[in-house]
DNA sequence: CTAATATAGATAGTGCCACTCTCCAACTAG
DNA sequence: CTAGTTGGAGAGTGGCACTATCTATATTAG
């Protein structure tokens, strides 16, 4: 097919799939001529799922750029595919690199980034994971941390052991989702899929459940 | 204090911290004069909390203004106080309305994003849950499981009972967290930071369990 | 064959957003 | 008195995600 009609059956305009296409979002088409290429339900697939990407879960260009990259790249084992796509580490938004938040205390600290893992070495060890030093959510955690004692709750990595546990009983939910199939690429392309687009839905589900939990907890019971 | 002091004990530049003032993120100072305002701990603290949102959450910052606006306008009990809280809703990320993901199926479906949320109230009423009908984290599931479909994983809300089930036990912790003040309002701001900015922290330690279970099961596997 | 339409690829432009800069008329510290 | 700061307002900046235009072909309807 040719570019309108990839466009039509994505939905996505014609000029922004040339930018895709530009960007390395999506491969180019097999050039039948100087000015004539054919893309085939593969490239469709990749658009729909670049668009999610982008619109569902909101990552920016580049971030979607490199998840998909890593798509392209199957070689290794099951293992070493998966350690590719979860890797793979757009932030939790399109963040780049925000300091620690910013703002030293009353005392005057200095702001270092480097290193002081030692709160997610702690947790890591405490849960017995087996995760690479390398990971990128390590300083999310460490800055999330920082972050709130920053604002002057007292917290340390020991308040997190509870909800470690449970993201470990979610994760052990997705890899049973991508089981199913055989094939390595498959499964990359459902680890992609379960790993960006649920989160939000995992958010969204947690805000539903706090107000459940609230209304079971404080409705009917007046000021406190 | 004056503006600059506020600068310099936040780490938010001087224009910066106009910029709230004009935007609303931050109420202005207690005027003395003409040309003089003095600000306190409130506004520093209040100033620390919308930097973390922007900076550590991703927040956009007409959806920072929403979540702090939500803090101050506490007058009812506790339930309406955490519903006020959690019924703020910006999204996944900083996204408006970005349809229902885009495309079409191939058999050319229309799009229609409004009511639509037969899922989600089955999932509601397998869990039990207790949530208005008005609930914007609604949406986000219906459109991710939409998306899900569009890209060719046959999924449904069941798929997401064992997942709702994990956020259930985390919206628990969470509720247990800000039960410590008596204050509503400091409830309040503990609603908030434990909200939103543990997200990005749930998220990141989901990958470090995925990491840790991929390792689990495929390590030293061969290929499959 | 010609004419109308479509296409790939490149370049430039648009709109939004989160700041950031520049001014100016008050202040205020030394 | 003078130098430096402040609050406030408006304009400017840079990044990002597209979007529009242009050109040299290609295809296709007649």
């Amino acid at each position: 097919m040719r570019i309108s009609e990839l466009s039509r059956r994505s939905g996505v305009p014609n000029a922004t799939i040339k930018f895709y296409l530009r960007e390395g979002l999506v491969p180019p088409g097999r050039a039948t001529s100087a000015t004539q290429a054919e893309y085939d339900e593969g490239h469709l697939r990749r658009l729909r799922l670049v668009r999610a990407l982008i619109s569902v879960r909101g990552l920016s260009v580049s971030a979607a750029k490199e998840v998909v990259g890593s798509l392209g790249e199957v070689e290794g084992d099951t293992y070493e595919l998966l350690g590719l796509v979860f890797g793979v580490w757009p932030g939790a938004d399109g963040n780049g690199p925000a300091g620690s938040g910013g703002g030293e205390g009353r005392g005057g600290g200095e702001d270092h980034d480097e290193g002081e893992d030692a709160d997610v070495d702690a947790l890591v060890a405490e849960l017995g994971w087996d995760v690479t030093e390398f990971s990128p959510a390590r300083k999310t955690v460490t800055q999330t941390l920082n972050t709130l004692r920053n604002l002057g709750l007292d917290c340390g990595w020991r308040d997190l052991v509870p909800y470690a546990r449970l993201a470990e009983r979610t994760a052990t939910l997705d890899l049973d989702q991508i089981e199913g199939p055989d094939d390595p690429l498959e499964k990359a392309e459902r680890a992609v899929l379960l790993t960006f687009l649920l989160e939000p839905a995992l958010l969204a589900l947690r805000r539903l459940a706090q107000e459940s939990e609230a209304a079971a907890r404080y409705r009917d019971q007046g000021l406190p």
